[in-house]
DNA sequence: GGAAATTACATAGGGAGCTTATGCAACTGC
DNA sequence: GCAGTTGCATAAGCTCCCTATGTAATTTCC
């Protein structure tokens, strides 16, 4: 498959388990408020805010969904005024997928809740744990973009 | 709300917020495999496995779900062989939650699963990394775990 | 002790979001 | 220019969440 300098991690891996367990519980149960994007949704929309307009089936294997899949996903955020679809002038079959400002808007807006859900939590450890938590995010944070983005592919 | 011993958290929290939010989303994708059994399901099912028998209303509240959701919820692990359902004893109302052995079997089937794919993603690490990574979440892991117990109520 | 309120769960209906199977129109290759 | 491939849409079905509502068992209160 791919590269693997090591035989074996050893036996230090539920810690790192349990972290990755952990922070999704935290991303699913604690971040997203009531009327939330999916997953696939915010993470679809940031894409094409980032990138800028895709076709249709190169979101689909972005988000590793199926092409159905994301017809109807691009469908319903159509609907919500959040994407708009237009004809690839190349090629007839494209659907061209672009991020609206309403869009944009909303992305923004849901940044700015998960921020501000998360300071809230951040907010109930002591200022000792807190200056913990910093310093042990900010190390994590390259160590763990690389184990979760190892196998992304693209 | 609640217990907020801090003021201000700082202006550090707003970086960490940022962090933690980017790392759940990847942790979710990228630790979920395919068959697999929801977030709620897996965390009843463990649940049932750690504490025993327990009321499907219980459930319910501790999942932070309705208690119809848990009522579908329950059905289909039922049927699915995962669970049993049985009257309380004392009340003719409440109905009794247990994990099976074949609930427990695939319980463990699924963590081995996991500790499986976290195993290959850390072989991308190199040693030097793995040691680290293995050193931080050791420390990031009670931190992270008090902040998801923050305001867990029950 | 019996009617009234409450509690525990089930059922009905609906939407999001995923799947596989299939259809169709547009492009590509020989 | 017909055949095969490609890009997307549609259909049918499942999970998993919701709100609204029903029902039976328990508790409360007069």
């Amino acid at each position: 498959m791919s590269t693997v300098p090591n035989a074996d991690p050893g036996e230090d891996s539920p810690a790192v388990a349990a972290v990755l367990d952990d922070l999704a519980v935290l991303a699913v149960r604690r971040l997203s408020a009531q009327g939330d994007l999916s997953l696939t949704a915010a993470a679809t929309l940031s894409y094409l805010d980032r990138n800028g307009p895709e076709r249709l089936s190169v979101l689909a294997s972005r988000q590793a969904v199926t092409q159905p899949s994301m017809t109807q996903l691009v469908r319903r955020l159509e609907r919500e005024g959040l994407v708009d679809r237009s004809a690839d002038d190349l090629d007839g079959r494209a659907v061209r997928v672009a991020v609206t400002d309403a869009g944009r808007a909303l992305l923004a807006e849901r940044r700015r809740l998960r921020r501000e859900r998360l300071t809230e939590l951040l907010g109930t450890l002591s200022p000792d744990e807190l200056r913990d938590l910093t310093r042990i995010a900010g190390e994590f944070l390259p160590l763990l973009r690389r184990l979760l983005q190892s196998e992304a592919g693209e």
